[in-house]
DNA sequence: CTGTTAGCGCTTTCAT
DNA sequence: ATGAAAGCGCTAACAG
């Protein structure tokens, strides 16, 4: 079931077929519909891999996260498909697993499957395998690494504007005891978040009362991480946390030690998650949002691809407070 | 760059290439050892599609599901995936978004990439357009069609034995009027459930005491089937529901009208997402390993695609009840 | 064990 | 507007 036998069936040529399939112009409308009826008949669907192999272009994208099972992904994904598929473009994904190894090994599907573009949205990023793929002059959309340049473009959260606003949020609520927990310090999101935090206490001159616990960015570390905090002397009257995901484990830990959230301490996370309105109180957390984040990585990685003119290599998507219950005034 | 210049390098034919790449035995360790290393100076990676075209197998598997952002599919599809990339395969994944149109759209896009096999994981299922799979003998597993053949093989689903765990346990706490939150009536599985439901009442002489309410499998179904069983003359002491997202829903729900679960109603959803623990109180419900199934399904296919000999085409996955805090006796 | 060669199914000049 | 034919990069006979 190939070209061939449709040409046969509409007494044309395969070149006929294929311009035909690819939408011509120097088609006669009567051929072409000899053609597309013939197509039809024989229920015959293009080899996309023999396409591919003369033509030089994919029709694929890659999209390389660290964790489909991290609540932060699936919605990125699903926007980013989306599209792709609108557009006739296949994506395939590329789990890290938060690991360089792997994450080598999912560049090295990328490059095998000749992809026309990769969509980069770990948390982790590693400078050295990326350059794997600009050195192949495969288009390249980045998350927060800063790195553009002819074959990539870099889309920059500010994750500072809504720790900011948590700050101010919860000044006005008139905590002065606020703690952090941190991701994983060797994410640059995750010091960026801490590095907020510390400069929100600077600018209201309470430098000295700065708290902060390493958490993970899953449950357990948040957990984890709250306890600690619950054994100062001091404890904080409020904790903002560095994702969701720790808000979580923390709001567990406090319940745990039989206080209350927002009467005893007020919490404030980080992604907006979908379960994030549904704790016990409602989250009040930064949102960032992964329709947007997945539709700017879109839109930079075709103008790349398409090799539009222009520097428009830079993106930035902002993150904003969103209240709910989980903080209140003392 | 291609197997030719590799070839050059190594001062070999394509094909001892070729064999190299493909750990043929019949290359002299030698030879090989100077072909990995032309591979390895010149940076070569063998074109997919090339290969594709030559040998009929694309080495990409189809996983087709409802939406990546219902939190059942996260799981299935990393433990999905995790076994195609330790194999060497890639997985291509569609998103049916419940929606036929684009179901079909899916299975297209399956047969155009030339998929070595499918595995369909969707909650709804449309037997027309599965034909279309396997007409072309494409390897297909199904989750709970019940159709089988050479190029398919099903899994089917023990919802019922959950659901009987599950009254068994309300039972034991001496629950009488056990109310029931079904999903879309268009979905066999919901009906599966609910007609466990059903025969567990009759099983106990109570079938006159059947409380049903329709819910979407969604978070707001469950909460307006949960306000429609708190209007009720006779509210019911226990809710079963169809799946944990409606457990979440009816959870909000009671909460809302100022009862308590488990004091003032038992509850039990059914998936054992992520975040059933994680509720407050945490949710009794009843499980589906995600990962039992992916590997299953993974297997089936494989089975499948090398045409093992047998006729084991049937396969099942048990579903269990796991106790939390969200049931209580009365 | 290694090389030669004929395609896989399609697109794309180059003729006509 | 249409057709003939030359590959795209690789694999798999078939020879040697």
């Amino acid at each position: 079931m190939n070209i061939k036998e449709v040409a046969k069936r509409a007494k044309v040529s395969t070149a006929t077929v294929s311009r035909t399939i690819n939408d011509s112009e120097k088609v006669r409308p009567g051929t072409a519909a000899r053609v597309r009826q013939a197509i039809e008949e024989l229920n015959f669907y293009p080899n996309t891999h023999a396409r591919t192999l003369v033509s030089g272009r994919s029709r694929m994208l890659g999209l390389i996260i660290s964790d489909i099972t991290n609540p932060f992904y699936p919605e990125l994904v699903k926007s980013f498909e989306d599209q792709a598929v609108e557009r006739g473009q296949e994506v395939i994904i590329g789990n890290t697993d938060y690991n360089p190894k792997r994450m080598a090994g999912c560049v090295r599907r990328m490059v095998e499957r000749k992809v026309d573009g990769v969509a980069i949205m770990t948390s982790e990023a590693d400078p050295a395998l990326v350059t794997e793929l600009t050195r192949r002059n495969i288009p390249t959309v980045f998350m927060d690494t800063g790195k553009t340049g002819l074959h990539s473009a870099n889309i920059r959260i500010d994750y500072a504007q809504g720790i900011h606003e948590a700050m101010q949020h919860l000044f006005s609520l008139n905590h002065r005891r606020i703690a952090f927990i941190a991701g994983p310090m060797n994410l640059e999101s995750a010091r960026t978040r801490r590095d907020a935090y510390l400069s929100g206490l600077k600018s209201r001159g309470l430098s000295d009362r700065s708290m902060i616990e390493k958490g993970d960015h899953r449950i357990e570390g948040g957990a984890m991480a709250m306890r600690s905090l619950l054994k100062l002397p001091h404890r904080p009257t409020a904790v903002i946390t560095s994702n969701d995901l720790t808000a979580i484990g923390a709001l567990g830990a406090i319940l745990h030690a039989g206080l209350r959230v927002p009467e005893d301490i007020s919490l404030i996370g980080f992604d907006d998650i979908s379960f994030a309105h549904l704790t016990q109180p409602p989250l009040t957390t930064i949102i960032l949002s992964r329709t947007q984040l997945a539709v700017t990585a879109f839109a930079a990685l075709e103008a790349l691809i398409r090799k539009d003119e222009g520097p428009h290599t830079d993106y930035s998507i902002p993150t904003h407070l969103v209240m709910r219950a989980s903080t209140r005034a003392i």
